[in-house]
DNA sequence: ATGGTTGGTAGCCAA
């Protein structure tokens, strides 16, 4: 079963790039975050002619998460737990059905940006992180396969990042950011990518401003994050790099894992 | 150190 994780920055400026990059890589499984659409406005017409289902938690303007499978799935959750008075749509959680009927839960997720640090946004962010590492540990105790996927807005070491130095004062590479990354692999949780290699230099996010893509000036925030009976089926990981060199691009691109 | 770009919405915000 592939599960790809792609931050799309606006489905509705990316439909055609979507359609495009569904056909070619074709997934089981897509998690989309930042649709910046509602519900009604999704365009899933276009995605359901490809053959996939789809569920979306959308919001006006910004934030929206959606899942498209090839199979028919049930959703089970609309939001992250344990905060009811959270509004933003940030999570969407299904059971999708492999092949040989051995379903895979996927939590799909766009964790806040926190940007500027010391402010209610920070503080939303590491709330919002432990919500998550309470969740994800209820979910271990499942024993089921779990792939926690999306945009974490975490660069968990200097390694990912190309220049770690510019990135000291933001949100995304605090030690209290990359030590709530962290605890989710202390929970039992496999980095998808870092399961198959070490390297550096392997990036998701490139920003649109400055010619960072141009310059290689990158970062990795987009996680795959395995519970330890889905990261046992893991077969290989990559980041669909190419997709930033396209018309039109997001500004992150796709990582993808396999799972036997 | 600053400014650079994009999407969605509405006369700027979030990233």
């Amino acid at each position: 079963m592939r599960v790809a994780s792609w931050n799309i920055n606006g489905v509705k400026a990316r439909i055609e790039a979507l359609v495009d990059w569904l056909g070619r890589a074709q997934p089981d499984v897509a998690c989309l975050q930042e649709i910046k659409s509602v519900d009604e406005g999704f365009p899933a017409a276009p995605i359901e002619a490809l053959g996939y289902n789809v569920a979306t938690v959308g919001q006006k303007g910004f934030n929206g998460v959606a899942i498209l499978a090839k199979r028919p799935f049930e959703v089970t959750e609309r939001a992250l737990p344990g905060d009811p008075d959270d509004a933003q749509a940030r999570y969407i959680e299904a059971v999708v059905p492999g092949e040989d009927g051995r379903a895979v839960r996927i939590g799909n997720l766009y964790l806040p940006n926190g940007n500027p640090i010391g402010t209610d946004k920070f503080a939303y962010k590491l709330a919002w992180m432990a919500r998550l590492a309470a969740h994800a540990r209820g979910l271990l105790a499942l024993e089921e396969p779990v792939v926690l996927a999306g945009d974490y807005n975490v660069i968990p070491e200097p390694r990912d990042a190309k220049r770690p130095e510019a990135w000291v004062g933001d949100a995304l590479f605090q030690p209290e950011s990359r030590g709530a990354f962290a605890a989710l692999a202390h929970l039992g949780y496999t980095d998808a990518l870092r399961a198959v290699t070490d390297a550096a230099g392997l990036y998701t996010f490139w920003d649109y401003q400055a010619g960072a893509f141009q310059k290689d000036d990158g970062i990795r925030i987009d996680h795959l994050m395995l519970s330890p009976q889905a990261a046992d089926r893991l077969v290989s990981v990559r980041i669909d790099r190419a997709v930033r060199a396209g018309d039109k691009p997001s500004d992150h691109v796709p990582i993808i894992a396999e799972l036997a």
